[in-house]
DNA sequence: AACGTATTTGACCATCATAATCAGTAGAAT
DNA sequence: ATTCTACTGATTATGATGGTCAAATACGTT
């Protein structure tokens, strides 16, 4: 149930907070801008404004319900945080984003980070390449 | 010499260029956003205006001089393109970032790429921490 | 269920980093 | 030196995101 979460997260449960929940839900891109949902939401014919799906998404985003990502390009992508830990793979053709997990690279960079003197609060790797259609068709 | 820079990266050699490449050389910052830098040739009696300073960055990364990065917080930060492939570590209380190389995580990303298929061009891996510093400070 | 208050919303404006425009200027080829 | 074209710099435009504020709404209390 999502109200429950938007509880737990020391969030008043509101319609605008539930519509963009529950979009995230049940959508089934897993990257998508403010923007995008924005406008996924106005095609559903909700009644919602730009400003609060940004708010709503920083809410979110400090709750921990959602990442925030920035890859290539100019808008910032959210996903929801169902999995554990990741890292993404994103196709510079096609705009595709893949996630992987290897804890060969996470305990690495622990590794490194501590030979260096810092406490990692934090890591962000994104692979960019191109993907096995995009090789074919281009 | 800085000239033969440019013109191997097929730039016309001009006054802003050479200015802005031999900032980069000289200084010990490795790291600058193009603010930063034009405010910097401007305190050095330097006549530039700052779109100057983004174009020519721009063209530089496209000629292969500069690195790009997008670390947390608003703007890019430029660096010269001397040693070669590295990722980097930035504090997150004083902003000092630093860079490392391990082969390790460079092998193990090619692998996974391919792994999914994905003839890799690209990654960005940028560890956040707190330093030994500031880990004592604060 | 109705009330009261503090939060939230949405429309609009502000801002910040960066790109585009465009007239004037400076490289470089003749 | 002249001419042509690419470059510069001031300004304006843009695109993503945060701030403002009056109106609307959630939720604890009666």
């Amino acid at each position: 149930m999502e109200s429950s979460d938007l509880k737990n997260a020391g969030l008043k449960v509101t319609l605008p907070r539930m519509k963009i929940l529950e979009f995230l839900e049940a959508s089934n891109v897993r990257h998508q801008s403010a923007e995008e949902i924005y406008r996924a939401l106005l095609g559903m014919g909700e009644e919602i404004g730009l400003a609060t799906v940004y708010r709503v998404l920083t809410q979110f985003e400090s709750a921990g319900l959602v990442s925030r990502h920035h890859f290539e390009g100019g808008q910032a992508v959210f996903e929801l945080n169902q999995s554990g830990h990741h890292d993404h793979i994103v196709c510079v053709a096609c705009g595709k984003v893949e996630e992987f997990f290897d804890e060969t690279i996470e305990s690495q960079q622990i590794k490194i980070a501590e030979d260096k003197g810092y406490q990692v609060t934090d890591h962000s790797l994104t692979l960019y390449g191109k993907c096995s259609d995009c090789q074919k068709s281009g």
